[in-house]
DNA sequence: TAAAAGCACTTTGTTTTCCAAAGTTATTCT
DNA sequence: AGAATAACTTTGGAAAACAAAGTGCTTTTA
């Protein structure tokens, strides 16, 4: 047998950065604002899972400006919707055994 | 939109209790050693994991005797079936978006 | 127009979690 | 008797998570 937890990804051991990556396979983009409110989280807390992602380029940032205010979105990038695919496989056959 | 992550279980966030339950749900007993060398755990990190997972009662321990020599066996409880299943089906509606 | 509020952060500091290494007790192998 | 193995516990340090407060900019409200 070999060892089952090996192909996990480290950076989803997190359930935020699970969810946060779970809203960007299903919407194409989302604010901070809606983030924050869906996943309940505070400023701080989500801003710091967010750089994770963005550091390991799983998501991007988007800024835009509606007229003069600032509309800041991200998304998934190619690089993490694959790593987040491969997770979820280990994931599976980690629990169905091999 | 309901917040995703609040159903996913605080005690598998951990991969390698992820990974001790999902060798349970397979196997019907499986000693301290033979996770240790599956999971490629230092003995005390092993210990304590499977220590959160006892005092959540989601596994149980049979200290057999084969002779003198004590056999350590760790077993998933009902409890504990349970409460994987309800993670795994929160992971996937978290997954498949709602 | 001045004050309050919202957005998207960063910084600070505390608490929690993780993990390796060493120590422990009991048994077995040499 | 001495070395090794099993199954831990204890210790201590590093990393991660998190809340709260602070920041700079903009927009809304009084």
């Amino acid at each position: 047998m070999k060892n089952p937890i090996e192909a996990l990804n480290k950076i989803f051991d997190s359930r935020i950065r699970l969810g946060v990556m779970s809203v960007l396979i299903v919407n194409e983009h989302i604010s901070f604002n809606e983030l924050k409110q869906l996943l309940e989280l505070t400023d701080g807390n989500l801003a710091s899972h967010l750089s994770t992602l963005e550091l390991a380029e799983y998501i991007r940032v988007q800024k835009a400006f509606i007229g003069k205010k600032t509309n800041t979105t991200y998304s998934i990038t190619d690089l993490g919707k694959q790593a987040f695919k491969a997770h979820l496989d280990a994931l599976e056959k980690m629990i169905k055994g091999l």
